[in-house]
DNA sequence: TTCATTTAATAAACTACTTCATTTTTTACC
DNA sequence: GGTAAAAAATGAAGTAGTTTATTAAATGAA
């Protein structure tokens, strides 16, 4: 079953009775994208929020300048989502698209507001989601400040060698905040560094 | 009663009756801090989540270079803390220094752990005050890839008016990620522009 | 297998920002 | 109010990362 690899996260948060994790169950969409597929579209509100079994996504959006800047990239087990636009049901600031066929477990909105009244428990596991995903933000910002492209390419390697391995050098590029040609500039020191 | 002033918050993102707003501040202090001294420390566990009533503080963590990187200001109506600290009870990554003599309503992590199981709603108003400081979190990473020092100067004046005028200069460049020499180039590029 | 398209590599010229060194201005305190 | 110390301004030389242009390699569809 789809389901259980989210049964399973949730367990290391909060745990749910049977009668709940049904409950749970029956307010969610399983759902798979294809590759290149959009999950959210800058301009509209979003209106889910994603738990992913498996494939990749990346969250991006279109800069004035028409270049794309990659905000983060998705694997199984983690979550995607315009939470900006999804909290404040406004018009999401970025687009998720998959980069690869992914299939998630879907929230929308209404189903989520419900069930936080109906599992208050809930509330629980997602500020803790929440509050895991703003630490890894907000140290994402001091090392883009605090180390060089090469060390947060090097850094980036070693955190998420499976993403490295799945996604175009271009996307990791934007992904480091970078251009593409540095970063294979900086391929090539490496190896030549060995 | 400067306990006002933090009820007055809560208000914007849930109900409390009168019973839990006396269970709610029985569980914290209120704490005046001077200036220049120390909220939290870097390798100490972040034992408080802080709500500040008055005063300004500011996050930042010593690079191994010996570099100070400011990663946040707080002033009235925010709050201030080693989250990734506080939540895990770890060694903090940051300190939290007052910049002004400043008054905060504080929770430790037993009570605000104790007042979750009292007042189950507290699990929403944290969850929601989470989820906005890791948008904002996520923004400020896309702002530092896709603007200039200059643009994100400018920004942060717009938004931060407040903060603009209480910091010192050198501060709000390790804030912006630049050195203090280029911030007062821009500054000086920005008078000559009018 | 071939051809078209996307992705990656390489290199030269350029720019945003840093470093270092000096001077000026502001702040604070006896 | 005068003086030391901290903060801000200025400028010259250097570097990390960009831009633009070209070539090479990988991918995918017919």
């Amino acid at each position: 079953m789809e389901n259980s690899a989210f049964l399973q996260y949730t367990k290391k948060y909060i745990k749910l009775t049977t009668e709940e994790e049904a409950i749970l169950l029956s307010n969610v969409v399983v759902r798979t994208y294809l590759k290149d597929q959009y999950i959210v579209q800058q301009g509209d509100v979003c209106n889910s929020s994603n738990f992913i079994i498996s494939g990749c996504t990346k969250t991006f959006y279109m800069g004035a300048d028409g270049q794309e800047h990659v905000v983060m990239f998705s694997i199984e087990d983690w979550w995607t989502s315009d939470l900006g636009s999804f909290i404040a049901q406004k018009p999401a600031d970025f687009n998720v698209q998959c980069i690869e066929n992914t299939t998630v477990v879907q929230f929308t909105y209404e189903n989520l507001e419900k069930l936080y009244t109906q599992i208050p428990k809930l509330e629980r596991l997602f500020r803790k989601i929440v509050e895991r995903a703003f630490v890894a933000s907000q140290k994402r910002v001091i090392r883009n400040f605090s180390l060089t492209a090469k060390e947060r390419y090097v850094i980036f390697k070693k955190t998420y060698p499976k993403i490295d391995q799945r996604v175009p050098q271009y996307m990791i590029a934007s992904y480091l905040g970078i251009t593409k040609e540095f970063l294979s500039k900086i391929k090539s020191q490496l190896i030549n560094e060995q």
